[in-house]
RNA sequence: GCGGGAGUAGCUCAGUGGUAGAGCAUCAGCUUCCCAAGCUGAGGGUCGUGGGUUCGAGCCCCAUUUUCCGCUCCA
């Protein structure tokens, strides 16, 4: 376990070392739990994006794409349980360690004040026996008086700082009413804090007329509520498919393990509309295609396993995750999850418009069942850079450290290197790199010993290094090494599109 | 969120109160016809940030921020 923390570090070094990812406003201290991805970063990660859109929208006639906006109604996610799931204002008790909602804290209190006004007119029935009156008791005796404006006061102050969601002058009720922890009996607590995991934002440059609106938490949202548009203008039949990449951010409360769990992340769906009463067996298609999604990339199988959940999200009636095997163990890189038609019935109804699909063979109208993958593109991102990082002995005694990348999903493809920097060779590799470039993302390098400059393509994991040396001037030819294994071989220039092509364009799919 | 550790060059780190360093990396040359650590030279730091103690702070104290580990939470 030292070792594998070792290992992950090691990879965050390189990461950043090599222009990879770099920690979020990093001159200004950071910001916590945001990377930013630097110029080989973007490139890789590109790549992944394109590779799944391409297995998903390219290769299946019945699955289109969509890019919804991020800013959506905010009764979206009324509709998708979003706000209420979890938006009280809450509070944490720094001894016990326990959590209180902030509202019953404060009616608890407010509910022992009216304990104390029952005994005292309990007292007072007792005391006065047939002749007490009740109600003039209530208002004229001056210890239930006291009480009762004590009660008001507290109603008057502490509802309106809730609606207005002042959490400072919520802190300070609980406060100044002295209230304490039932568990240890403390009053030292901490702010109070609204627990939703949505960021929220104002739509309209004046505050005082803008409505308040959210970042998507997740991209899905996005695609229900185009459902109805893309059906009717695509001429879609059911099943079929809405794919969607894009940003999503969630609050976490403790995010940590690199790029593993962001507040501000990439997500990959489809969401797959079927008949009801099929959703097993589509859910057990994706289920497969998905895996073979992920292994097509190289990595070993024994790297995957799939991780079906027992207890269930309240849209869903099947999900499980496909786990990858992190240097920090095994965890979640996609979910499939059969969601029923939870989420387009929920749109139908705090919409009022009908999102049905009407099918022909059986002259009826329903709302489709969803079945959804959802992958994190950056957790994808950080499973091939941990499974590519390699420090190798090779046999001379020497190290090196590879990014066995995939070549298909590489950022540079092919280096293009004269062997020294004289004799005419930079400027035949310029022609031979100026051929490349147009297809190809490369690299031209005439700095330092050619071993070296092997070295620097390795560890950014370019899969194809092309040297022009002296042969290369007389007969056209020219090396081409391959990274993992360091192998050469000579080729024709003239031949050298096709075969980085054929390389490098290959789908892993297949 | 709580507790503990850490933050010095792009990376890894040394520096126990008295003039900020090393290796690697980067850049400019030289050398080199195939796998880094040959040669010469150069650039790069308000020591995470802000306060304090002191004649003097990278070092001591406080706060803050980032990060790591453990616990907690995760609709």
């Amino acid at each position: 376990m030292a070792n594998q923390e070792e290992l992950f570090r090691k990879i965050i070094s390189h990461a950043k070392e090599y222009g990879f990812i770099f920690q979020s406003s990093e001159i200004y201290d950071g910001l916590s739990a945001v990377y930013d991805y630097g110029q080989y970063g973007v490139e890789l990660k590109n790549n992944i994006r394109e590779y799944w859109w391409k297995n998903m929208v390219q290769f299946n006639e019945n699955i289109v794409g969509l890019d919804a906006a991020i800013f959506m109604h905010p009764t979206v996610w009324k509709a998708s349980s979003h706000v209420d799931a979890f938006s009280d204002p809450m509070l944490d008790n720094k001894d016990s360690r326990k959590r209180y909602r902030a509202d019953v804290l404060v009616e608890d209190y407010i509910a022992k004040i009216e304990d104390k006004i029952n005994k005292e007119v309990e007292k007072a029935r007792k005391r006065f026996g047939e002749t007490f009156d009740e109600k003039m008791y209530l208002e004229t005796n001056p210890r239930v008086v006291e009480y009762k404006t004590k009660i008001t006061e507290i109603k008057a102050r502490f509802f309106p700082a809730l609606d207005r969601n002042d959490l400072a002058e919520v802190k300070k009720v609980i406060e100044d009413l002295e209230i304490a922890c039932p568990v240890s009996g403390t009053r030292n607590w901490t702010d109070v804090r609204q627990f939703n995991l949505m960021f929220a934002t104002q739509m309209g440059s004046l505050s005082e007329d803008a409505s308040q609106i959210y970042l998507r938490p997740e991209t899905a949202q996005g695609i229900f509520v185009n459902f109805l548009n893309v059906m009717k203008t695509g001429r879609m039949k059911v099943p079929f498919g809405i794919a969607q990449t894009g940003k999503a951010f969630r609050n976490e409360i403790v995010a940590r393990q690199f790029i593993f769990r962001m507040r501000e992340f990439e997500q990959m769906e489809m969401q797959f509309f079927i008949k009801p009463g099929e959703e097993m067996k589509w859910y057990e298609h994706w289920k497969e295609k998905r895996m073979e999604w992920h292994l097509s990339l190289g990595i070993p199988a024994s790297r995957y396993r799939y991780h079906d959940h027992d207890k269930l999200a309240h849209y869903a009636n099947a999900a499980c995750d496909i786990e990858f095997e992190f240097p920090f163990g095994f965890k979640e890189l996609e979910g499939i999850h059969s969601r029923t038609d939870f989420d387009l019935n929920a749109h139908q109804q705090y919409s009022g418009k009908k999102l049905q699909y009407f099918d022909p063979e059986t002259n009826e109208s329903y709302v489709p069942y969803v079945v959804e993958t959802s992958i994190g593109l950056d957790r994808t991102f950080l499973a091939i850079l941990s499974f590519a990082y390699t420090e190798e002995k090779l046999d001379d005694g020497s190290e090196r450290v590879v990014l066995k990348i995939p070549p298909r999903i590489a950022p540079v493809k092919v280096a293009v290197l004269p062997l020294v920097k004289k004799d005419g060779l930079p400027e035949k590799a310029r022609e031979i790199f100026d051929i490349l470039k147009t297809d190809f993302y490369c690299q031209y390098d005439e700095k330092d010993a050619i071993g070296r400059r092997y070295r620097r393509q390795d560890a950014i994991g370019t899969p194809y290094c092309v040297t022009i040396d002296n042969i290369t001037l007389e007969d056209y030819t020219v090396t081409i090494r391959e990274r993992d294994s360091m192998k050469q071989e000579r080729v024709d220039i003239d031949a050298l599109h096709q075969l980085v092509s054929e390389k490098v364009r290959k789908n892993l799919m297949e």
